[in-house]
Formats: structure tokens, sequence, C-alpha cells
DNA sequence: CGTGTTATTGACCAACATCAAACTTAGTGG
DNA sequence: CCACTAAGTTTGATGTTGGTCAATAACACG
């Protein structure tokens, strides 16, 4: 990996991620490097924005697992996706003005906000970063994609093992994990929201993915014992996802 | 609404659309309407593009009902969208390169092929029609939201009304529907792969709407004949779909 | 008209939900 | 360092939504 220009720590997290996506020129990582980071911790549990506002900053997580959600009438909970650090998970805000749901931090969480102003100015000055920000909107759709068909035409053992597929490959790819083994500081009752399943059945179907000898999980952290196994059990294949193939 | 520059009907098709989700002025509503179309008719149950393609253009929707799709591992297919005259269902190919699901015409439908190339031109050249089509990215995004809300976590019932009250409410958008009357040209089949159902349980539940006289349906064409109480059945609020609120 | 597609019905079944209780674990304060 | 507490996990019993299969009825279209 190319060694980078005077950026601090957050900015790098930030770098590195759309470098995951997309390609920078040193222009445009000089342009980064200079964004405005507001940081900012967020208690465990806590909206970092939360539905019917309009923020007038997008946030960069920079530590801890968030994800994006809503609460249905009936009071039920849908997660639409799990972020974590380098995502920005609101870029919406920057385009759409209020907020259709909700972002929230699933634990102690340090997140950067920057303001939409310095994004804007960015973009115009950058067509590059414009770009490739347009890019991760669109690889969030794709994720989307994959999380409704996952719930719309998939078994619960399936599902369960695809995301544990996900989570792992994206963690892998901005740095964040040692082979075979994460962080996924998730309750099973998190995992049923975002599943369309009940805790109790993410429970069993868990035990089931152990007792096949497919995961290992310690608390909080999760080892995969059999990727192949894994893989094919959710019937999982990393397109979806358009990382950049950064092979040794 | 204005008056137009001299654009052909299906530029127009494209501007008003555009205008549905946000603001263009005089030069961009020219740029677009110089953008070359290509015409191409294409037969009922056809992909338009496939999955693992890299199409060198993007297409816009002029008439006739698609979809996007994919079909999983055990046979079933899930479907990701629905769209209509005036959308551009893979925008995700300019920048995505190998598309990762197909769309495929639902019936007999004209598209309007787009050269990638004239997009990034007209891109790069007009900063804000770049902002209007990552604005329809992210809408696009949303509407995923909503489904997988839908499909994680609401009864059969509730997301057949929400669908119904999605299609009419963009068909309308665009100026496809007399009052609460449209055109929906989907089988039982193709609902129940969009909601994560069987088309058997499809047929239940509309019996049971038009029984509960929030619609009627004869043939593709239906008819809402109580709009609160379908919104209410599909606990529907519009606000995901971000449109322009263009009141008289 | 005939033929293929789509809609409708009924009988039966399975995956997953719900409820409630017991058990573990992790975090906290003394 | 231990006891206490709250949060999360696990288990069992039972219920329900929606799936599957298969046959029949309605259409739509040439």
């Amino acid at each position: 990996m190319k060694t980078l220009i005077d950026a601090s720590p957050n900015h790098l997290r930030l770098i590195r991620k759309l470098e995951t996506i997309s390609v920078l020129g040193a222009e445009e990582r000089t342009a980064l490097a200079g964004l405005p980071l507001h940081v900012k911790d967020v208690a465990k549990n806590t909206d970092i924005v939360g539905e019917g506002f309009a923020p007038p900053d997008s946030c960069l997580i920079l530590e801890g697992f968030t994800c994006r959600y809503k609460i249905l009438h009936g009071g039920g909970r849908q997660i639409f996706s799990f972020h974590i650090p380098g995502d920005l998970p609101d870029l919406q805000s920057l385009h759409l003005g209020v907020m259709d749901h909700s972002l929230g931090a699933l634990t102690a969480t340090k997140v950067a906000l920057i303001p939409h102003a310095a994004l804007i100015e960015v973009i115009a000055t950058y067509p590059q970063i414009a770009l490739a920000l347009w890019r991760d909107t669109l690889i969030d759709a794709a994720v989307f994609r994959a999380w409704l068909a996952g719930v719309g035409r998939r078994s619960a053992r399936e599902r369960i093992a695809h995301l544990i597929c996900e989570v792992y490959t994206r963690v892998r790819a901005v740095g964040l994990a040692e082979a075979w083994e994460f962080e996924m500081p998730v309750t099973q009752q998190e995992l049923g929201d975002s599943l369309g399943l009940s805790s109790v059945h993410v429970n069993r179907v868990l035990q089931e993915l152990r007792r096949d000898g497919l995961i290992i999980s310690k608390g909080r952290y999760l080892q995969i014992s059999d990727w192949d196994g894994l893989k094919r059990a959710g019937d999982f294949d990393p397109g979806y996802l358009h990382l950049i193939q950064r092979d040794a």
C-alpha cells in the first residue's frame, strides 16, 4: 500500500476506505486530508442521527459498530445495514435533506462530523471525489439488494451465514480483522432485526452453524473455522460489494 | 409546469422525471435534450441487461414495465424494483462495471440507450446533472430500504398494500396515471417474487384487499377505491420517495 | 376456437414466531 | 476481588403465517 501524504489517522481511515472502492490520485488524497473533521463520542445505543432530522453534516465512523434502522408502525425494528470504521453511512443527508431512517450506535462509537458545506466544496473542486462517493452510494444500494434477496428468498440459515460472510469481508477490506477472526458486537436480537428473524430463531441457527463447524463464537468475537463451508451455506459471492482487488 | 426548450418526447420523458426529484436550470435541460438516445424495442420477458455483463451504456425506460431482479442459487427469484417510463434503472453500470443483477422487461418495452461516454461528458460539464443523478441513486437506495423493511418486518397484507401505494405514487408523479386508476402489468407470481411471498398467498391477500373495498382490479388495471384505507393498510408514507412537491 | 398463461381453490405442511422461564456473562460498585 | 445486577443467551412448549402441491377455472391472444 502506497505511503501517504501528511494526513491524520482519522483522515487516513476515510482515505483508506475510499481506496477500497475506487482509485484516488495524490491530489484527491490531499484534498480529503484537508477536510474538517469534528470528532464526537457517541454512547452505546444512542442515535447519531434520528429519522426526521436534516443534519448539517455527514458523519464518518472512526470507531465502533453502528447501524441504520427504522422503527415501523407496529413497533418492529428493521436494521438496514451495519457500519464499521471508515464508512460514511449518511451521505444520504447531503442530497436528500430529511432522514427517512435513523443511524444509531450499537457500541460506544467515535464519529467525525464533516460539514456538508465542506463536502460540497471538495466535490465541486475534485470530480473524482464526487465519483468515488457516488460509487459508494451505488455500493450501498447493492448491499441493500443483497439483503433484500436474503430476507425475501433465503432460509434463516442462509441469511445468517451470508451476513457473517459480508461483515467479515468488509472488515477485512479496511484492515480491521486478523485472519478468520473479527469482532461483531451485535446481539442476537439485533441480528434478528437485520435479517427479519426472531432472536430465538437466530440463536438456534447460530448453534447449528457452530455445531456444523463453520464458526466459533466467543462473545462478541467471531472466528470463521470453515470459510468455504460458510460461503456455501450463505450462497455468498462478494461481487456485490464491488471491492477493488489489491492482491500482492 | 414550465414550457420547455426544444426537446424530443423521449428527452422530455427524462427531463420530466429528473424534475420530479430535483430542480434543473434551462442550461441543464438543454444539455439533457442533447443527449444521444438510441431507441430499442425489447420483447416481453427478455433481459435488457443481464447479470455479469458490463454494458457500454445506461438505459432510459420510454415505455413499458421493467424490473431489476436476481435468480438465487436455489432457483428462487427476487425482484428488487419495478421501473416505469422515465426511470434510469442501471445508472449502476456507469460506475460499477459488472452488473450484480439483471434488468428485465415485464411487458413489451421501449428503451433508449445512452452511451456512458455521453453521460460522463454531460456530468463533467454540468455538475447539477451529476447531482441530480446521484440523488436518483440515493432515492433508489431509499426505495430498497423501504422494501427491505416490508419483507423483513411487515405482514403480507401490509407489503402488498404498500407496494400498490408506491407504484401508484410514482406513476402519478411522472404523469402516467388518471386519478386513482393506473396500469400495473405484473402477474401475481411477479408480485410474490418482489415481496418474498408465494403467488398463491398474493392471490388470497389481493382478494382480501378487494373484499375490504380498498382496490378494484380489472386485469392489468388497478383502481384505488380507498386511498386512505390503503395507505393505512400498508403503513405507507411517501417521504422515502423524496419527490419534489409541485402543488398548484 | 383452441391453446398457453394466469388466477383461483382446497388440503395439508413447515419454517419460523411467540411466550415464558432459566441460565450465563459482563459490567459495576463496594 | 467479590457480590450484585442487568443484559444477553439458551431452552422448551405451543401457535401462526404463509408455503407447497395439485387441480380447476378464467382469460388473452392469435
